[in-house]
DNA sequence: GTCTATAGTCGGATAGAC
DNA sequence: GTCTATCCGACTATAGAC
């Protein structure tokens, strides 16, 4: 972990320019097209399996550019887990600022109900909405599973607000203090039974349930099951 | 997968012996301190993670010591796999065997929900009961959510008998069928939050929590979490 | 900015002595 | 059965031309 100041040290992580900004240059294009074959990548195999020959071929650009855009390997990983961070954290945002402004609002138990279905479920339907979204899911559950170079990201700013507010919609339910271990147990009990689908998917939800797909169908199957599950909480 | 048939191919999965049967062989100790080094270090990072040079030194043997024994490294990798799928057949043998009779015998709804308890608590037990299970519990929810060389084995000897044995109990806690995708898919959400709490348990739970193990009163806490999704099942 | 060519490292597997 | 020595392939990262 030689992550020292806010911004790396050497050079990359953002390639040094010259001249006057002008809104749009050459180069983005091309490190976009890296990051997107990169979260696929990483995404259908996590960090060690991939190789950087695999991402350049697949962004169309040989092997140095990716070590231009992002200084190494790990950089390039550590970016991808800031994109999915801000796409997660933009598809959940309203949702999770109405609950957070309810618990503000000292609202009840049963508003406090509403809000974690709510919250859970739009997680859940983004999870399930695109291929894309797939593959982030495998993203964060196989580098929080399993730590890499990009775990304290993810946990900082993904898991750690989300099992946050969970654990205070859940205290709020229960007339109980979000600090107490049985009610934070409960919050990461939920997220994970979400993260679990995701996950593991591929092989065992779809091979267990005899399912080819999450569609509409399945994905209301899953949230009734969630809401059962948020039901039984309190 | 160049699997071919039952047993592997050429030599190796078990060195051939010439002589007759002494019931106790010099190689019998070497392969087993290879296997356990590689049970910890492969629950510890992964397959792919681990080098087998690790596992020779950890074993206090040389590195061709583990060709010979196992062939490759996959042959290693699966050997482990086996390991833990016996050990935790045998842990949980008695109360799956009573709760197949039940079912068999035609139970009700209560006595249904009660083996579920059973089974579930006992492989809770089982798994916050040693060291050594929390390693093999990663290294099943490692392969079951990343599917490698050892996903085959696990899935066809542990995750699915398991998830029928628990579809099965549901469906008739629930008075429906163990083939609705409706029930599989409890069954699959109940052991999925158990192997969950195994998987990223190490900076998950723990940090989330704020604990610093899983102790005899963590233990309960999850048992009990456990229980009350079971009830809010029927 | 983007490439070709290559340096340097590491891991799995084998040959063959003992 | 177990070792030492070694091969070979694959990977990350860099140097330097364009």
């Amino acid at each position: 972990m030689v992550q020292g100041g806010g911004k790396a040290a050497g050079r990359a992580e953002k390639p040094a320019r010259s001249g006057v900004q002008t809104g749009y240059r050459k180069g983005d294009e091309t490190r976009g097209r890296i990051l997107g074959a990169a979260l696929e990548a990483f995404g259908d195999a996590g960090f060690r399996a991939v190789t950087t020959r695999q991402i350049a071929q697949r962004a169309g650009v040989s092997l140095p550019a990716l070590q231009y855009y992002f200084g190494d390997k790990e950089g390039l990983y550590r970016a991808c887990a800031e994109a999915i961070v801000e796409r997660i954290g933009q598809a959940t945002a309203d949702v999770a600022a109405a609950a957070v402004a309810a618990l503000r609002a000292n609202c009840g138990r049963e508003t406090a109900r509403e809000h974690l279905r709510l919250v859970l479920g739009s997680l859940a339907a983004f999870l399930a909405g695109s291929g894309q979204a797939e593959r982030w899911a495998q993203f964060v559950a196989g580098e929080l599973q399993d730590p890499g170079p990009a775990f304290e990201i993810l946990y900082a700013r993904l898991w750690r607000p989300g099992a946050e507010l969970t654990a205070g919609l859940i205290a709020r339910m229960t007339g109980r203090d979000a600090s107490e271990p049985a009610v934070r147990l409960k919050a990461q009990l939920l997220i994970s039974t979400l993260l679990a689908f995701q996950s593991g998917r591929k092989q065992i939800t779809l091979r267990t349930l005899g399912w080819s797909k999450i569609g509409e169908e399945e994905l209301a199957m899953i949230i009734a099951a969630l809401n059962a599950q948020i039901d039984a909480i309190a």
